[in-house]
DNA sequence: TCGCCTATCACCTTTGAATCGG
DNA sequence: ACCGATTCAAAGGTGATAGGCG
């Protein structure tokens, strides 16, 4: 196997000319990742995404596709998927607009989704987008499929995590960068709660073709056969149709639940100021903590809180993620907090990089003594403090070891692959490497924190059980 | 009674094997 | 024998719906 240290000496060449600052930068600063369909997402953000969960595994739709570049094209790396709550609320669906219902279920079953090309060579993620197509969400606490288990009624949004490795067991976190998208946040439901939304998917998810209204649609021959479900049919087409006349006036629930969406356009609710500050402390994983002390508008405070802690990547044509965490310009907690929302900290990404304000539980004031270890820190170098735990926590969990709680990584892989699926109850199923484990452990143990934001990794549910 | 969840349905797309022709 | 295009059936995804449950 060969090592990132290995790889940089190989790629003694001049860095792409997209990759404006030197080989460190290359190596780990200029990782990019846009999301696809932006629009799309954008217009469901809008007026409140929801994601259908059910039992067998639904998919999302839309689903997460995302472009990457300033990957090393002949480093190998790992992207997964995972899923974080927004707040520390229960919602519930009421007079058209989402409303808190009261303190969040205990987070089941962290659960990454690995992409079934894992792990691939920069080049393979860059010559195209990357698609989770199949990412399942479930509300199956016991699920053994590798799905996503999510809370119904509950908001949550995707991270996208790219890690350089060589496969899942030789994972060094060397460049470990982890993205989102404001618009990719979303309530999980079991039934479609917001008649726009259910509207928007049946008119862009070709699946759902066959409900739209467009054409000889078999609806009505289907409801035909039973007059109770023409009616209820009629009155769903009409308020469709009411809704559709009411696009330009958004309810309740876009704006008091939503608000955390600035999007592009920069014409956000003023309120969105006055709650800045107080959200700025605020995080998905801090919502247990602080949970109490917020009583207005959770919902759109969250995500925008959300948001307003994390690094932005410089804006382009398309839509910009996140950017979460990037090892190597270890962002600061407080300096970008409350300086905006999340909308507006989007033009400024570089003023915004030190920000870990999301990491409540974290000293922030630690030292980034390691920032993102560049290549030179080679993989095999690299200790690994907290950041590991999540797959200490995997690992161990696979081993049987006692007191850790595994967090699962799912793979579409088959079990006879190199990265097996972590589910649930099957601990022996695909055992881990145990120097992987032991190496994992000492490091997480004894370096606690070279990484530049090892301590933040703690905080996320890719390395920790509890996502709260 | 209400809100939420789930099984089932019909409709649709996707996928991959089978077939055909060059 | 090989390859690409086409066909077709199975698999699977979709929202709608009714009924169950707490």
């Amino acid at each position: 196997m060969q090592s990132i240290r290995d790889l940089k000496s190989n790629f003694s060449g001049p860095p792409p000319s997209s990759m404006a600052a030197g080989p460190d930068a290359y190596l780990q600063g200029n990782i990019r990742m846009t999301l696809e369909d932006p629009e799309l997402w954008k217009t469901f953000h809008e007026i409140g995404t929801e994601m259908i969960i059910t039992k067998p595994g639904r998919r999302m739709f839309p689903h997460c596709k995302v472009n990457l570049s300033g990957l090393i094209p002949c480093a190998k790396y790992i992207l997964l998927v995972d899923m974080v709550p927004e707040d520390g609320f229960r919602y519930k669906w009421n007079k058209e607009k989402w409303e808190v219902a009261g303190k969040a279920e205990p987070q089941p079953p962290c659960r990454t989704y690995l992409h079934p090309d894992s792990p691939a060579p920069g080049s393979h993620w860059m010559k195209q987008s990357v698609s989770f197509l199949k990412l399942k969400l479930t509300n199956n606490t016991l699920d053994q499929h590798g799905h996503i288990i999510l809370h119904s009624m509950h908001r949550y949004h995707p991270r996208f995590h790219i890690v350089q490795a060589d496969d899942l067991f030789s994972v060094r976190w060397s460049v470990f960068q982890t993205f989102t998208f404001p618009e990719t946040s979303f309530t999980a439901v079991t039934a479609y709660q917001n008649t726009k939304i259910t509207k928007l998917k049946i008119d862009h998810n070709p699946f759902a073709k066959g409900f739209r209204d467009e054409g000889t649609n078999k609806k009505s021959r289907r409801s035909n056969k039973n007059p109770a479900c023409l009616d209820k049919r009629t009155k769903m087409s009409d308020i469709l149709k009411r809704d559709s006349a009411e696009e330009d006036s958004p309810p309740d629930f876009c704006q008091s639940s939503f608000d955390g969406y600035d999007g592009e356009e920069g014409d956000l609710p003023k309120r969105k100021d006055d709650e800045s500050v107080k959200e700025e402390r605020y995080s998905p994983w801090g919502a247990e903590r602080e949970q109490n002390a917020r009583t207005d508008s959770p919902a759109g405070a969250d995500t925008r809180d959300m948001y307003s802690t994390e690094q932005l990547v410089p804006a382009s044509a398309s839509y910009q993620p996140y950017r979460f965490h990037e090892y190597g310009k270890s962002p600061s907690p407080s300096s970008s907090i409350g300086s905006s929302n999340s909308g507006s900290g989007r033009s400024s990404f570089e003023s915004r990089v030190p920000d870990i304000a999301t990491v409540p539980d974290h000293d922030s004031s630690k030292p980034r003594t390691q920032e993102i270890g560049p290549s030179h820190c080679g993989p095999q170098h690299l200790p690994g403090p907290q950041d590991y735990t999540g797959v200490l926590n995997m690992t161990m969990a696979q081993a049987g070891k006692p007191g850790v709680i595994g967090h699962h990584i799912y793979s579409p892989y088959g079990a006879e692959q190199p990265l097996g699926q972590w589910s649930g109850p099957g601990p022996a199923q695909y055992p881990p490497t145990h120097h992987l484990t032991a190496d994992y452990t000492t490091q997480a143990v004894h370096h606690g924190y070279h990484h530049g934001n090892v301590a933040e990794w703690s905080q996320y549910p890719l390395f920790s059980y509890s996502c709260w």
